[in-house]
DNA sequence: ATGTGACTTTAAGTCCGTA
DNA sequence: ATACGGACTTAAAGTCACA
């Protein structure tokens, strides 16, 4: 049986990467929205998982946390901190 | 002088990384919009940067083509084939 | 086999508020 | 400081005909 990916696969790690930088960094969605330039709510909802959050706005928030945007879609980014 | 990322960087970058592992793999753009469940003439627009793909989408690509996600959003990926 | 413009439908993204 | 909801505007998704 091939493994076949779920459809918020990619989403998903996205959201738990881009939550666990931020509090590694100790900024609060606020910060972080006024930062990348977008809505404070919807900073939380993409932490959640619940937006299909576009490739410009993924830029924007590696870029306010300082980091690469490939590393926020690392399943295993935990370990390689 | 600290160097701040154009606003379409990551756009970009997927872009190009989508185009080069398709044309390495020898696929079409309709084999892999069909592949991936996607209309021909957007995958066309994805790959040269004229749509603001979102993540779901971009996973739904990524695994069309057998690759990891992260690879796609490397502007380095080139070296590492 | 791919690029492009025009188009409609859907969902992204914002802003207000509440707890 | 964050989650969540409603109402709203903008942009992405998705399709088509033709170059």
């Amino acid at each position: 049986m091939e493994k076949v990916s779920k459809p918020h696969a990619a989403r998903m790690v996205f959201a738990k990467n881009l939550r666990q930088v931020r509090r590694l960094k100790e900024v609060s969605q606020e910060a972080l929205a006024l930062q990348a330039g977008l809505s404070r709510t919807y900073v939380s909802e993409v932490e959640r998982g619940e937006r299909n959050v576009s490739i410009d706005n993924m830029g924007l928030l590696a870029d306010a946390l300082g980091v690469k945007l490939k590393e926020l879609l690392d399943p295993e980014m935990l370990k390689t901190l």
